[in-house]
DNA sequence: TTAAGTTACGAAAACGTTTTCGTGTTAAAA
DNA sequence: TTTTAACACGAAAACGTTTTCGTAACTTAA
């Protein structure tokens, strides 16, 4: 077992200083042709390679970039990631992946452990316990230190940074437009509480299409979701509530859902309740996810473009880290969404 | 803005030396309590935090683990990040995430950028390509670097290092004797061609299975599915591939995928050409994903455990880091799978 | 022959830590 | 009073780089 080769060993080896060693490996004007030679014949001869750390903390920046998202198995979350991958390895970033996994104090530390010489700015979606309990300090401390931060789908009017989101009022808007071009009267949502603000968006975009078709808004068609079931773990649970929408009115016609698992629990819930897919019931989701892709029937989504988010958000941060853009001047980009029709729509 | 504070700054501020400083905050026997008290207050009022760069560069290690995955929008995959990130965390580490996009040259690339000190040790799963050409350099000059690899699903023998498996060959025929027991006669197979070694050994796994019940394997129920028309993109390729199978075997009374999408495949194509599912055809996928769980009828999954085998497989690498296991012992894991009856089998 | 310029290299600082060892000051013991 | 020990702190090296600056040795021009 041969350890890395460094520059002082090169320089010991071959009887110069290291000073020459570092030069002639860089091709430097200043070492002579002889030495030159000599010296990268020996670095290549012993795979050298510039310690990664030592660059770090010379030039202090670390070529990583820090991703913190609420969890990885997960569709849309896995796709920015490799949007993000993409840029950054294009631009000669890495990237170091923290999970919060919805938790307020994950997100906290694993911020902390990246900010600390890591990584030299963050990507990231803020998790659901942030959004209920509104502290953003943490954010706001990693900014003032000089630590770039562009948040994505998820994000926060109260810190003030860069941030790629998709155009989640408009996308719904366009979904529920869909339905009433179909002729659906009776359209429900399930949707989450307001605090995440997608949710939140996602419903004011389906109250928009309606209000602008004169179809009045009716509160018992709108299921609001209590974050604990939104895991897949309470599935049961989520089932139950959307079977007695289902049942308690038996007119609706369309539902709209604001996320892929919502979406296919009311197709779920309507085939068991013997409502035919798209005959009796429209169901469109949100979320390019594969689920969609292959349900059956296929379920016509909202598609948000999330390796497109992640490469844009990737390009924000490094275009900062890079000063190619000025210093104290952030940009929210809003991406369009794309209404991918499947077979659960007319 | 103020930039991270260092010991030096510290240092120059209460006009003491930077030893001094360093030992007050780990609270060294040999600094009087006044100073320490006086140091580690303005540490606090300052947010004082090590710069782990710095540390990483002295200590010559990183506490960091880097992943190299062929794909990271994949449900398999994304629940073994999630089992890495779940203990390494918990013991202090952080993780970096590669994608090798299942080629060989980005493997390589990907590698070679985190192994110049930027981490302490690799948990892999190999590309396609990499298998394919069986050129496995890059991962015996990292190992003889004195970097350990833990290798988890796609393994090799031909690497010396830490596995994590599942036991491809016994989940396969457990599924293959269920669907006998089930009565069926005619059992398919669509699978990959043998390079894959995990496709390779489930394809064993059937061949066993129907020989210990004296039934005959019959080459033409055995479809192996060329690489490309693996991803995603091609599934209309796939899908005719396995129309033909099925067109041709009018027989075939059950059909065992080695992955999702194929078992996938194979349903949707049933229910095209009115097979019922399961009366007329069961199907028995491979691996434990969110498209079997929601897929319509549920489909029946051997189920490999992913987390568990990200967390064994960080257990294993940072027992080796941390040397509480013998320095040249390695070992293979193997997990045991689980198959998850659903509505595809009766 | 001497001054000036060029060539080819090395010393040292810097990045931010930790840790070993040395040392001046004071207190206790002889 | 002198010796010894304890105490409290600082200097310096080390991790592996890059880069600035200084300087011998040699070359060229006057």
């Amino acid at each position: 077992m041969k350890r890395k080769i460094t520059l002082k060993q090169i320089a010991r080896e071959l009887d110069v200083s290291i000073s020459t060693v570092s030069k002639a490996l860089k091709n430097s004007a200043e070492i002579s042709d002889d030495t030159k030679q000599k010296i990268q014949a020996f670095a290549k001869l012993y795979n050298y390679r510039p310690n990664n750390i030592a660059l770090s903390l010379k030039n202090r920046k670390t070529k990583t970039i820090g991703i913190i998202i609420p969890e990885i198995v997960h569709y849309f979350f896995a796709k920015v990631i490799r949007g993000i991958e993409l840029v950054a390895n294009n631009r000669g970033y890495n990237v170091i992946v923290g999970l919060s996994n919805e938790s307020f104090d994950k997100e906290v530390i694993n911020m902390e452990m990246l900010a600390n010489g890591s990584i030299d700015g963050f990507i990231l979606s803020i998790s659901k316990e942030t959004l209920a309990q509104q502290d953003y300090h943490h954010f706001h401390e990693t900014i003032n230190q000089g630590m770039p931060i562009v948040m994505f789908d998820r994000v926060v009017n109260e810190v003030n940074c860069d941030k790629v989101i998709v155009d989640d009022l408009k996308g719904s808007k366009k979904a529920v437009e869909k339905l009433i071009e179909n002729g659906c009267k009776n359209i429900a949502i399930i949707t989450t509480k307001d605090y995440v603000s997608v949710g939140r968006l996602r419903t004011q975009g389906y109250l928009e299409a309606l209000e602008d078709h004169q179809i009045e808004a009716q509160s018992h068609l709108i299921l609001k979701i209590v974050e604990e079931l939104d895991s897949e773990d309470h599935l049961d649970a989520l089932e139950a509530e959307v079977e007695q929408l289902l049942v308690e009115n038996k007119n609706i016609d369309a539902v709209f859902a604001v996320n892929e698992l919502y979406a296919l629990t009311a197709m779920k819930v309507a085939r068991k309740l013997n409502r035919r897919i798209p005959e009796d019931i429209q169901v469109v989701g949100f979320t390019d996810g594969v689920l969609s892709k292959h349900a059956t029937p296929g379920l016509t989504t909202v598609s948000q473009h999330a390796q497109q988010m992640g490469e844009k958000a990737a390009e924000l941060l490094i275009d900062k880290l890079e000063e190619v853009t000025e210093e104290e001047l952030y940009q929210t980009v809003v991406l369009e969404t794309t209404l991918v029709e499947r077979e659960s729509t007319k």
